[in-house]
DNA sequence: CACATATCGTCTGCTCCACAGATCAGTTGT
DNA sequence: ACAACTGATCTGTGGAGCAGACGATATGTG
């Protein structure tokens, strides 16, 4: 009986961890609106994701690809396969290193990819329709930024500072 | 072979959906983090969701439990179960209604929470190390925001209003 | 040049988990 | 009292992802 609760809630929703609930569902209406717009594309929401990377980053390599999204190789194989037989991608032999393939969109890819683009963009901004249009860029901007710093690949030795030893030993 | 394509779209700085892998990877770089810390809980990150909700948002039904985090209500049962038998949560009969059962924290599961809670907020600070710490407050302020507003639930009929249907039908 | 080692992509087998459907218990309306 | 509905549980099935092994190529070393 340490901490008798005051019979009711104590204190509003400010406790305990906004940021994990709020990321998941705002990418879970993420994934179920894109899902709905790429409904034709091999892999829904993921298969989005792997055109939009394939045309917009273009990644050197396949495995590149997989880590950006966080997809694994042997995943991202047989994803691309389909996207191969929907004539979308393109595997080339990068003439530098035989091993790897080079993953090129085609121009029919880069047509559908423009189209969804457009449709997500404004399922997007749907989705974001309780902010006011100015937040929305910020929410957008700092988005941006902090997955670009919480990537994997960009400081991974920044996580070693903290006290007790935290998922030090799984990620290589 | 840059896209030159000039239809229509003005070609912004970074095209293509900044937002849905912005919060992929956050949300997969929080998942790792907090399923590094939950590692005692049943079902590690999903388990202190699970806990952190029953504690501070004191759900009335299972089944509401589920939908605010997005679950299936079939899930949630066998869950609750491991729950149960870790001696985290009781499922009481709510004398209102018999059916259904009200999910409480045990003593151990405050406990267990209020030491989970603590590691994830320091998480969490390092997660958005890339952030100054007036962005950090803006971004959890501006994504709970959007969360709340995009969640099922709150305010389904604000996307009604949209010109071309979408998703209006699945979703119950 | 021969050899060892690392990387890239693919294939295979396994496991696990989420979803659909039926079922039981209890409530509400007429 | 009966029908219709909701909350929770149980069962079966399918798919998806991961670990591990494998062929192909590249690179470093003596």
């Amino acid at each position: 009986m340490t901490d008798r609760e005051p019979t009711g809630s104590p204190a509003p929703s400010t406790q305990g961890s906004v940021i994990g609930w709020a990321l998941a569902v705002l990418l879970r209406e993420w994934s179920a609106r894109v899902e709905d717009i790429s409904r034709d594309l091999p892999h829904g929401v993921r298969g989005y994701q792997v055109l939009s990377a394939v045309v917009h980053e273009a990644p050197p390599t396949q495995a590149a690809l997989a880590a950006r999204l966080g997809i694994d190789r042997t995943v991202m194989t047989y994803l691309l396969d389909k996207f191969e037989g929907c004539d979308l991608v393109e595997r080339r032999q990068d003439p530098a290193d035989r091993r790897a393939r080079r993953i090129v969109p085609t121009e029919h890819g880069r047509r559908v990819l423009a189209e969804l683009d457009a449709r997500v963009a404004r399922a997007e901004d749907e989705l974001l329709s309780g902010l006011v249009p100015e937040d929305r860029r910020v929410l957008t901007a700092l988005l941006e930024h902090a997955a670009t710093g919480a990537a994997p690949g960009e400081d991974r030795c920044a996580a070693a500072a903290r006290p007790v030893g935290g998922r030090t030993s799984d990620t290589v």
